[in-house]
DNA sequence: CCAATAGATCGACAAACGTCAATATAGTTC
DNA sequence: GAACTATATTGACGTTTGTCGATCTATTGG
């Protein structure tokens, strides 16, 4: 049962020279808000959503019933997609309407890469 | 101030035609839970770290202090990232070796292109 | 101006989350 | 086995989040 190495508690054993380029906190913080964004199954939905349609924008109007949601719950969802930058809002007349905001999410995907 | 297009209260002037291929619940839950995972700042933090090392293993005695938390707060996210499926855990006599998964991590990044 | 409508905001509530001190567990050394 | 050490688990706490009903705001048509 002993490991393949040999193993001491000299404290040094175990602590690689570590490359203390962890992100920033405010880097972090930024990062953690955005994908925050994407970590709620109705908002992905919503997402994809908008992702599906051909000219990438839908009317909230659209949103509400296939979600299953009421539609204070879908505006706060929305808010949130939104203010994370993901998505673009433009009221025309009385309906609002989304637009996916690719360069955002390409920033995004850039960083799980 | 007028909106491009004529505007009228008939409701179906707002609907488009709506190709209906949202995600399913249970994919966008599975999605929501993964992207939960990098939605804490510590979290992000400490995967940066790991992905920092040349051989993309950390042992946990190298996170908790620059993480700036408690050993018990990053024994809890170390425990959300490997359920996440984002890391995996080795361990090799009293300490514990991460390491990322990186097809878990390009499987989330593909869905955001 | 008034009635009607789409969407946003407010207020409240339960559930989930991040955090730490204290304690438990598993592994090593003697 | 006894002492020691690295990590995990537990229990408690304040905070944040998702949700909805009720209400408010902005816009349209008459």
């Amino acid at each position: 049962m002993a490991a393949a190495t040999k193993i001491t508690l000299d404290p040094l054993a175990c602590c690689s020279p570590v490359r203390s380029d962890m992100l920033d906190e405010a880097q972090a913080a930024l990062l953690a808000s955005s994908f925050a964004a994407l970590a709620d199954p109705i908002r992905l939905r919503l997402l994809s959503h908008i992702a599906a349609t051909g000219g990438n924008e839908v009317c909230a109007c659209d949103l509400v019933e296939p979600s299953g949601r009421s539609q204070p719950t879908v505006s706060h969802h929305m808010k949130i997609l939104v203010d994370a930058g993901l998505v673009e809002r433009e009221k025309r007349g009385l309906w609002v309407w989304y637009r996916l905001v690719p360069s955002r999410l390409d920033a995004l995907r850039s960083v799980l890469g």
